[in-house]
DNA sequence: TTGAAAGCGCTAACAT
DNA sequence: ATGTTAGCGCTTTCAA
């Protein structure tokens, strides 16, 4: 049985491998020179002392943090209260995790974009990651947080992003209600503050415009509840509309709930569709457009963590998902 | 414009205070004695200094880590990739936020609780959350964890839990079936090695028993995918069955989902359950028992970053919420 | 290619 | 009640 004594340190390390504690740890963090021998000996014996680098030791010799900061911007701090969130969150500490690095979550008003600055600040913060931010946020990236800072959304010149193709999901579900035979299309719309709901709603629009159909918008927040309101104030001032395109599963979701207790059949009278492909969105037979949110969260905090020169902006692909609603 | 010049460090405090960094210290970390003097002249200048606590040296000096690990017990690392996860992952990064700490999580596999020691001995982890733990891997919490280790789930005597009264929620809604006619009540269940899930279980079968009705079970786990088959394979056993409990509400959905594509109404020939009241079960119309999911990690988290003396075990409630399911 | 030495920012004895 | 002092474990000049 192995006693539970003082974990390895470097210079446990070194002593047993018979070198320096500075050679040691050029061997662990892999910079400067080093001989092939020294090599082996300083990693054979860090594997068999189970040696574990002090992230703490090394974050503050190094005047690096300890952790990433998820920063969101919202109106409200409820924007935090959020699957998309909870999910971006949860995978960037899977990813962090070996890196020996935690990640926070804050959230950035819209309305005082400032606020990222004090939150980045803090020398804790290793790395920045932006979720939903704007153009204001992007410029106040403090310096040192630069090659440090990735963005799922819009990004900038100095900041690089990860993105949807939401003009391009919004599109291919808008052309098969076409090709479906509906002429009739509404939509749920998001906030327009936010570029990439901006997207999918310029794509409806363009679509409608090309095959001369005239737009029939209702703002929508992405909720449920909101999708519920929608679904009656479209019928209200449309009552012929044939389709309802929802900015979100959620909204779509409160559509169909709301037209199914009006008696209004989905897809017979009217067909709905969503974005985003939520677990349950299968299960309902929601027809929708589905996105990597595990992988765009992974390649975004890889990004940060990883610090190599990467391209400005990595788009993923939406995928129609053809299921009953529409 | 404030120049982007190095932050201010504990002596640029004292300094400015005038006092010793000692003192500077004790001020703001709290501990020791100082003269409320003293303790206004630091906070002042921290103040204008808009001084921020280095984390990595104080965790370094304290020998205590930067972060929280939340491990997560499983079969397969895919019990990451799960909402409910996300949620407490997410919750507990916007609890530590604050408090200058990040969080990580890691999957411990039922078969291998050592792996919790290892990832446990890492100086990195200032506290431990355990999530859907067993009692091999409560007895391996590390002694240098004890008092900053939590479970969401079942406890032991030196880790203090904060659990769900799955019993009573599951009673709840048995008796509501019970109340309503149903006679022939069947329950699609989780896997067994999961306490919380097996009060679930034992509460429906000592409720069946005490009104003289035969159990009827089939073993689930937790997926809509799983409930869709078990739903087949409750109708194939038991062809009278008029209402199925679902074991979560994802379950409740593929049961429902397959009854429907059966053609057998929901709940006109059969009542069905679920038990969560994830966003969507609103949407669905699904009865279910909600959980305080966020208050509880925050709890859990609290308990860990706070390191008061706390009860041994939390319960929160789970309330009943009639929806047209059943 | 390696070692010696300095110090990152902070806390906690210990002394006063 | 406060100051002095000695590190926590690591990286990184600087010399050799």
């Amino acid at each position: 049985m192995t006693t539970a004594r003082r974990p390895a340190t470097l210079d446990d390390v070194a002593r047993a491998a018979g070198v320096s504690r500075s050679t040691a740890s050029r061997v662990i963090a892999g910079n400067g020179f080093t001989s092939p021998v020294a090599r082996d000996r300083v990693r054979t014996a860090a594997d068999r002392l189970g040696y574990v680098p002090n992230a703490a030791a090394r974050a503050l010799v190094r005047g690096a943090g300890v952790r990433l900061l998820v920063a969101v911007a919202g109106a409200t701090p409820s924007v935090l209260d959020d699957s998309y969130i909870n999910q971006v969150v949860s995978t960037s500490a899977q990813v962090c995790a070996p890196y020996g690095l935690g990640v926070t979550v804050e959230w950035v008003p819209l309305d005082e974009p400032g606020r990222l600055t004090r939150l980045a600040d803090d020398r804790g913060v290793a790395g920045l990651l932006l979720v939903n931010t704007t153009d204001a946020m992007l410029g106040l990236v403090p310096r040192r947080l630069r090659g440090r800072t990735a963005s799922i959304g819009i990004g900038s010149a100095s900041v690089p992003s990860v993105d949807i193709d939401n003009g391009g999901g919004t599109a291919a579900i808008v052309r098969h209600l076409y090709a479906t035979g509906h002429r009739r299309i509404a939509m749920v719309t998001g906030p327009p503050w936010l570029t990439c709901a901006t997207r999918s709603v310029e794509a409806y629009r363009g679509l409608l415009r090309q095959a001369g159909l005239p737009a029939r918008e209702v703002v929508g927040d992405f909720s449920a509840a909101r999708g519920r309101a929608a679904a009656r104030e479209v019928l209200r001032r449309w009552p012929d509309t044939d389709a309802i395109v929802g900015i979100s599963d959620a909204t779509a979701l409160g559509v169909i709930g709301q037209l199914r207790a009006d008696g209004v059949q989905v897809p017979g009278d009217v067909a709905v569709t969503g974005f985003d492909d939520i677990p349950l969105a299968s299960v309902t037979a929601l027809t929708t457009a589905s996105h990597p949110v595990r992988r765009i969260a992974t390649a975004a905090a890889t990004m940060v963590l990883e610090q190599r020169p990467v391209p400005p902006l990595t788009v993923f692909p939406s995928a129609l998902v053809l299921r009953e609603s529409a």
